[in-house]
DNA sequence: CTGAAAGCGCTTACAG
DNA sequence: CTGAAAGCGCTTACAG
């Protein structure tokens, strides 16, 4: 195989030389496009394979004027909920012969803005965004020029567009109602910061839990902050200790509940749990962690899809999609209140 | 803000025209360079403004010759192990300036050779991949052409290329070590495929700690298969039940541990555990999961650093790395052999 | 300080 | 059946 030095790649126009045609012929070839004469055909394929061609597709794309690929920007590539999350975009992308571009926000607002105004300058085809910033009017100009733009998890601010987020509400207020119903009448909630969407949305099905069964609710029951271990261990401790100890406590995501797993009193006065996401071999502990449990995969294919939608043309008005949660009684949801 | 029909951005040409410059100013304003009076410049920036402009990457990438991005190829974007290694990958690639393209092979050696060819034929800088097949010939020409590949997890096959693993064989036997030290003599080994790289040196670094102990290795211990829960309930079953049986396992991957741990024998003839790969969650269990921790991250990091090397120039012969593994002792590998 | 021309590696539109 | 010309949206090399 003869071939130039490396990393200087032969290009069309060097394989038209080696086969003695024009430029459009090997393009035909290449393409598989018809008009082509055996004979001629076996000469540019000989001299492809001699000179180790293989087409630019970024070329091509730039020609075309498509790129053939989305990109997903999310909070943080290595959690289980945005790799499950991707692993379902990334299905529906290939199944429409897209390259998946992915990227980190680190929640980040600053780093959110790069990444995806970055994926926009290579004119990617879409963009999915699990927002970390409060302020996406940055794709406002992005959008109008025909970059469609999905949020996922969380909805966008100040820009029309649409959103798939799971049912923060509901999954909260049942997870909130079966602790009520197995006896609590004073819950906690710990939750993420409290400007954030999910955490608002959460906090919000469980104060709609306790209302509809009549419980007041302390506000020192009401824990919102950081989510590194060292905070919640103090809100665990707080919430859980001393007069008026809460004797169920709701987490409002999983590195709340890993977080409370590792610092929950043990023995008698374990309080009941549950945590709002599932959390990979929860049903082995014990008791067994109960869990309003998401649906990464659903979120990441019905965004995929609805991004494809507005690639292929759906102008409509910006939709909203909850895809539903579900609860998982596993046993840690299901312990009686202690006798304080 | 005018500007022409969605779908359609403007380009410096339009720029041009609207500032009444030469195409190569805007250029110069956009890219910051010098030499473009304040007032021309202005003028420039105004008609950006204006039309809502925004460099098109993609474009300007064709013209320079790179594309600034790098692929990674993993076995299952969605699994801990590779979204943990996924977010090393990219801080590296972010560090670099590049833009990161993710794809899953789902352990389909064709779909990992059509996903690297088209990552190619982007003409990415370079490209990563945890191996699904075992014939990377196919990458040869890329190579040669001046894409580097760097392999991880496990070696590639049929070309020369760095790799970057973990340092298997001795991993292993430091788990089969620690259950001997515990006072087992009979100890199964769970594998996944024995032809998978990573399957064939643990279960080198078992057989080593046996032969080091004196011990006879009955081969009746030693189950390799797919990982599914039924096959490895099945092993499980085999090897943990009837006369003969182990008093302890060794279980080669965290789907096979995951699995094994539903499936284990409870009470006093509940055998020892050590698995190769951590768990989230695996100091919550009761007992606690010991395991032979991988570095992740340390892998990604390392392979894409690597990546970066080649990226820069080396042409040095191919390397390959072992990245350490960590024994964490957390119960289930300090269980005693049962009284048989 | 400024810009016209050529070119990155392809495809499109057209002519023979 | 085949190919020369123009162009995708930029940058490079050069001339004024």
């Amino acid at each position: 195989m003869t071939r130039s030095r490396a990393g200087s790649r032969p290009t069309m126009r060097d394989v038209a030389v080696a086969a003695g045609v024009g430029l459009k012929t090997v393009s035909r070839v290449v393409n598989g496009e018809s008009g082509v004469t055996p004979a001629t055909a076996g000469r540019v394929r000989a001299a492809i394979a001699e000179l180790g061609f293989r087409r630019n597709d970024s070329a091509r794309l730039l020609r075309t004027g498509r790129t053939a690929s989305i990109a997903l920007l999310l909070e943080d590539l290595g959690d289980p909920f945005s790799s499950a999350l991707s692993r379902a975009v990334e299905e529906v992308a290939r199944a429409r012969d897209r390259l998946l571009f992915a990227g980190s926000s680190a929640e980040d607002p600053r780093r959110e803005r790069e990444l995806a105004l970055a994926f926009c300058a290579r004119r990617v085809d879409g963009l999915l965004i699990v927002p970390a910033g409060d302020d996406h009017r940055y794709l406002l100009p992005e959008a109008a020029a025909g970059t469609p733009v999905v949020f996922l998890d969380r909805p966008g601010t100040g820009i029309e567009a649409d959103a798939v987020l799971s049912d923060n509400a509901v999954g909260a207020r049942a997870g909130v109602r079966h602790l009520i119903r197995h006896g609590h009448r004073r819950i906690g909630f710990v939750g993420d910061l409290p400007h954030i969407h999910t955490c608002a949305a959460r906090l919000r099905g469980y104060r709609e839990a306790m209302v509809e069964a009549g419980l007041p609710v302390d506000e020192r029951w009401i824990a919102t902050g950081p989510t590194d271990r060292a905070t919640v261990a103090r809100s665990v401790a707080r919430l859980t200790g001393g007069p008026g100890a809460v004797t169920a406590l709701f987490t409002g995501n999983n590195r709340i509940t890993l977080a409370a797993l590792h610092h929950l009193p043990t023995g008698a006065g374990r309080p009941a749990l549950v945590g709002f996401d599932d959390l990979e071999l929860a049903d082995l502990l014990d008791p067994g962690l109960t869990v309003v449990a998401q649906d990464p995969a659903g979120l990441g294919t019905t965004g995929a899809r609805l991004l494809f939608d507005r690639i292929d043309g759906d102008r409509g008005p910006a939709r909203r999609i909850e895809v539903p949660t579900r609860l998982i009684a596993r046993g840690s949801g299901e312990i009686p209140p202690a006798a304080h």
